[in-house]
DNA sequence: TTGGTATTGATCGTTTTTGATTGACAGGTC
DNA sequence: GACCTGTCAATCAAAAACGATCAATACCAA
């Protein structure tokens, strides 16, 4: 057996358990302790795993998925300010009984916040936010079943039929990796299956999206400007992606950061 | 068993009760109390949890709420250690890599806690269980769609087409309210529903009661005994109670509830 | 082939971890 | 008070894991 096939073997046997034993990987691929010894040292030198006492262990475990997933946490802090405002204004749309969509991500997930005063019914396909509304309010929480992604934090299904097909709301509430004259843009092919099952599930189509969106651009079109209802930003936006967005009839909410909750509507 | 994998169970288990005892934590990885005690040291260290004189707390105590209703805080401490032994054997008859259903309930939750080293595909209706599993073990997680019914924790959907009906396992585990002659027994009518919509998506039908179940007697009938494969139970059955189940060709698997404690009595 | 190098497996002494034992201590019961 | 139970820390021996070393083997180029 190879010193290669040997590593592969070792960094598989490393995600699928917390810890894998010497002897565990020992008998696995008929070698001696002492080259799994080295070869865990070799793994560890190159930062493929993390060198434990018996074993090996891998470089990140699946720790905290909860409310901070691993890719999620690292955006959550950013422009955190502005997704709480952008949060806000779009919880304002909602009143009480209202039964509304909101599509998994971390700008949708500040909505949580808000929404533990609320009495909504309330359908996502986002753990996270399943969890946290489960537990600090008394909304209605319908969950959209399949397996939960651990990396994206939301729940899919490959099958069409579900609780999504069935649920009808007034209002659907998403983010996006980026907003341009092509539509709404997303990075992960994952998260489009997500979105493309509830959008139309709902009568009105809120993207809440940071200013910085306008300028991003991902390979992947969600949808084309003309199914969004109403974008939700922060007071970053341009006039010439404001004026986008007037020009495919988009109603625009901007939300202020720091100040009073009121959004204000732009003509 | 591993360091590692001690130290997995007993976060796992601090998170979901306000407090573990060292010799519950002993009949769950099977180690000394010794090794337990070093092991919360560490952890207390490590400010991964708070050592207490008995056992060991959660850092956080909040977390609390979630993973237990109120109904099921109360029934949760109830011959906890049977149950525990039971989710034990329970788990003891997968090997990773199974797919496996996990009906939701105070003694299938337990088997959370020996789950957390395994890597199986799990479907649940449960969202304890779920949140559980995805935060402190690598199983794949899949779960049921509809509305959280938060007395009950579970998730259940009017619709009759969704995950559940495509999911098709090697084994389910199910609790229940009472085992008679008429078969399972339930007391709730929405974990009926529930229950129904998973039976026949498994070969083998497990059943964990306590032995205690056995004179429990409930409103509604769940479905016959010659549907169920195996029960697990705790070493209090009645030989009229074994002797039923053997009439009815179903396997019986007796927990014991502590490893090295009292079991070999030797006659 | 020969020589050189890298890899592997085995051995041995050392270190770490574990389980069992002991005694001490606190809290409860008779 | 005597007695019991549960918890804990300290201790020690056994077991497991480790690191270092060295011989055997495989591989490669000349």
């Amino acid at each position: 057996m190879h010193e290669k096939e040997r590593h592969r073997i070792i960094l598989s046997a490393v995600q699928e358990r917390p810890v894998v034993t010497v002897v565990d990987l020992c008998n696995m691929t008929g070698v001696s302790e002492a080259t799994i010894r080295r070869d865990i040292s070799t793994l560890h030198m190159n930062k493929q795993l993390r060198r434990v006492r018996g074993g090996a262990e891998a470089i990140s475990p699946p720790q905290f998925v909860g409310i901070a997933g691993r890719t999620f946490a690292v955006n959550e802090t950013m422009r955190s300010a502005e997704k709480q405002a952008i949060a806000k204004a779009a919880v304002d749309l909602c009143d009480d009984g209202d039964s509304i969509i909101i599509n998994g991500g971390t700008t949708t997930l500040q909505m949580v916040h808000p929404l533990a005063t609320r009495r909504c019914q309330i359908l996502t396909n986002s753990f996270p936010i399943a969890e946290h509304l489960l537990k600090h309010s008394k909304n209605t929480i319908m969950l959209s079943g399949g397996a939960i992604y651990r990396e994206q934090n939301i729940i899919l299904s490959p099958f069409d039929n579900d609780v999504t097909r069935n649920f009808y709301a007034r209002r659907m509430f998403m983010g996006a990796q980026g907003l341009g004259p092509l539509g709404l843009m997303e990075a992960d092919p994952l998260l489009i299956q997500a979105e493309q099952k509830l959008i139309g599930q709902a009568d009105e189509l809120i993207v809440l999206v940071d200013s910085t969106k306008f300028q991003q651009r991902s390979s992947l079109v969600l949808c084309p400007l003309e199914r969004i209802d109403t974008v939700i930003t922060d007071d970053g936006i341009s006039d010439k992606a404001a004026a986008m967005l007037e020009a495919a009839d988009i109603r625009l909410i901007v939300a202020q950061p720091s100040a009073g909750q009121e959004g204000k509507a732009a003509s």
